[in-house]
DNA sequence: GCTGACAGTTAGAGGCTATCACGAACGTAT
DNA sequence: ATACGTTCGTGATAGCCTCTAACTGTCAGC
């Protein structure tokens, strides 16, 4: 994050062009859905035309691309420095929260309704695998006996996913687990479906944690 | 479902293009995602205009939302008859996810991404709670012990959305644990992300309603 | 200082939502 | 059977969008 003044003026300009375009599109999802998105709109905030942004991305989809693998690489980190700091399961899953809270729909355009024709590019799968492999290093450092469960028992010839990991199929589920659950948590408080009920999501979600850190049968 | 011929035959040619609208509308929902939705295009397929469809909705987000209440009347009538014909929990749970794999985007349309600015209708509310009301149901015919865990306590003093019920706090737990472990794995199955990874999500779902059902302390 | 690459503009095609005024069709009441 | 009022569908229009193409400035590097 040092380097910025590495390229030719001209690449230095269309960066910073590029970065203040993402700014807004971040803006105007955060205010009115992904779905909403308008590389006029964004232009016109800009004190440009419409077909200027063009240049700088090839197209509205591309942009959205560009914000998911972003974002992808922002929950990455966000595991990673939280990892290194020592976090335990209970810390990741603290972590996935405040993220995910930080910018509810930025965790949407991740996790939330894809539009069904839409694959991902080769990149971004492969974040989402280290963000995969954090999780599961933090699941091996807990203490797992589960002893054959059908699900683990299939499991075992379905890891390919660990790519380099050799943990015990009982731990690759409770990784599962622990993304299911607390992803079935996170998504419903975001999407509002909890709103009107009263009770505190966040401690249904720590209890989600607790249940996730006790010894399962 | 007997009288569909109590009006007047306009009312019933309205009726009907309203339907035939819906029907389109699910079609298109289905291939290209609910924000694909063209109103242009439906009217199109029928043979008309794209202006003659405001006789018969309102709005594109007027049609939308007719949707989303179907869809929920649908899922609510699901549980109804499956709990009506004798489903415990573990039922209930194979009948949404029959339910949501039936037509994922009508899932999504109900629990997936919402637009920010986005309302639903009081009666929406209404019908799910109605479901809420079943889910319930099915918790309370199962054994409970769960002593006073912290969650359940501040349940016991926000549990005005449990409308009649009187079941004890650590139902109502179980019944929010159901709900999102349940669209956790769901939500993340319909969404794609478990693509590539080799196993059956099917056994994943099963394994969470097992763990589920077994007695948590 | 010249030149070529690049930025940004206008114009335009084609799509969408949504409103309006108009004519045509239809049921009903006389 | 005819006349009437309601309702349906259309074309025109405004305004938004994405995206392409051609044209014009402007800046960096030789």
């Amino acid at each position: 994050m040092a380097k910025t003044d590495t390229k030719t003026p001209r690449e230095r300009y269309r960066a910073q062009v590029r970065a203040e375009v993402k700014e807004r599109a971040w803006e105007q999802i955060a205010t009115a859905g992904a779905s909403a998105l308008s590389l006029n709109a964004i232009a016109r905030q800009m004190g440009m035309t419409g077909p200027a942004l063009y240049r700088y991305f090839a197209s509205r989809d591309d942009l959205i691309t560009e914000l998911i693998r972003d974002a992808y690489q922002s929950l990455a980190e966000t595991f990673r420095t939280a990892s290194a700091s020592g976090a335990d399961l209970a810390g990741l899953a603290h972590a996935l929260r405040g993220w995910a809270l930080e910018d509810p729909q930025r965790y949407l355009l991740i996790y939330g309704t894809p539009v069904p024709g839409y694959h991902a590019p080769e990149d971004i799968t492969g974040i989402a695998s280290e963000i995969m492999g954090t999780l599961l290093g933090a699941c091996t450092a807990l203490a797992c006996d589960d002893p054959a469960a059908p699900f683990a028992t299939h499991l075992a010839d379905h890891r390919h996913w660990a790519a380099g990991h050799s943990a015990p199929a009982a731990t690759l589920h409770q990784a599962l687990n622990f993304w299911t659950r607390l992803h079935g948590v996170l998504s419903l408080e975001l999407a509002g479906h909890f709103t009107g009920m009263g009770f505190d999501p966040a401690l249904l979600f720590a209890a989600e944690v607790n249940d996730l850190l006790a010894d399962r049968a």
